[in-house]
DNA sequence: ACACAAAACTTAACACTGTTAAGTACATTT
DNA sequence: AAATGTACTTAACAGTGTTAAGTTTTGTGT
């Protein structure tokens, strides 16, 4: 029993060495260098070891987005503080266009990339939870709107998904590298959060 | 002089006979399995004459890329008939979306993939005129609906990117397979659309 | 302490990829 | 007919993910 842990902690020690080398060079190099032999030869192991922990790279990327999954919920955290549900909103917008500035890379593997969403389906699972809760969580703010009465009415999922599609579309144009062959490298920051502020004040309901 | 056309000639009908080739590998089997070798083995030519023809694969991809601004300007065609610049505003993005759904390598290799980019970068060339022209023919239009009243004020740019955003946000989920992992299949086209009209009607100015 | 079994790891190889240097075959010009 | 230039190919390099087979290390029971 003791063994038996101990074991599966050795295999958890060198398991995660390898997701911290792979975390390492794709963040460092980008994704377009993470092979496993760069891997492997970082960890200073045959290339082969690796497949004795991940099936293939696939599984291995999938991973990497669930630590970036992790990171993001955490960066959400400050929303339970605030109690307008607008304001909230706004702040989770806020966090999610942060997040895409501050990790690119992560991002691109977590939302743009094939090979993530491979692993679910090779696995033959067709739902994806990561992606769920964060749109829950989302969704929920919204229910709070719209119950309060701060945004016009209109179907929760429609919403949802226009709020995430227009955050999502401008990190995702920003990491692709669309976005700074369009507006001034300076500004882009700037113009990402003008856009949802408009976007927030557009859909807000006219108090007066 | 003739002799000059013709063989510039002759030289244009292979190059376009790679393109050709390259289209339909990476429309019917995906980006993953578009290599020089495929299309080589497909014109029934040495891998290596696609070089005596482009400079490298990201020159290819590139102007596969140009093929594709150029079908989407093609769909935007039916806009100049529109009178009403909210109604052009609206059916812009749903020929986006429609775009996006029926051409979905297309749109990932425009939008997604880092390669098309990389030629430019490589080049030194710092802008990217189809996309600038594709914002361009939209933020027309907005200036439109905003010097008629028919959406609340604001800045030209940032209500630009606001609705790109959107539009390409949901575009690209779904070209990403991210989208379906959270609507049911059979709504993906109907969550995008409505989540367009709640956004443009959440720009409109109130009439009443 | 020793033999055996199981786990951990490596070597060598396969089938791919983009790309280039060098060589060949053919058409055109002189 | 010889020389030049164009069009194309062969062979190779350096890299990729991945697997089968072989080796080394580790743990266990006697």
């Amino acid at each position: 029993m003791v063994l038996n842990t101990r074991k599966t902690k050795r295999k958890e020690e060198l398991r995660r060495l390898i997701l911290d080398a792979a975390l390492k060079v794709f963040v460092e190099e980008g994704l377009e260098r993470l092979s496993i032999r760069r891997i492997a030869e970082i960890i200073a192991y045959s290339p082969t070891t690796i497949y004795l922990y991940f099936k293939d790279k696939n599984h291995l990327l999938f991973e990497l987005c669930e630590l970036g999954f992790l990171q993001m919920a955490e960066m959400n955290n400050n929303l339970s503080v605030i109690q307008n549900p607008l304001e909230r909103l706004h702040r989770m917008g806020e966090n999610y266009i942060k997040f895409g500035i501050e990790h690119p890379a992560y991002y691109d593997l977590m939302f743009n990339q094939a090979a993530p969403m491979e692993r679910l389906a090779s696995m033959g699972n067709t739902d994806w939870n990561n992606g769920d809760q964060t749109l829950e969580q989302l969704k929920g703010i919204i229910r709070d709107c719209l119950k309060q009465g701060l945004i016009k009415k209109g179907d929760t999922d429609s919403i949802a998904m226009a709020v995430w599609g227009m955050v999502h579309g401008l990190v995702s144009l920003r990491v692709c590298k669309r976005f700074e062959k369009l507006v001034d490298a300076g500004n882009v920051v700037q113009t990402m959060h003008s856009a949802l502020d408009w976007l927030v004040k557009s859909a807000e309901t006219s108090k007066k």
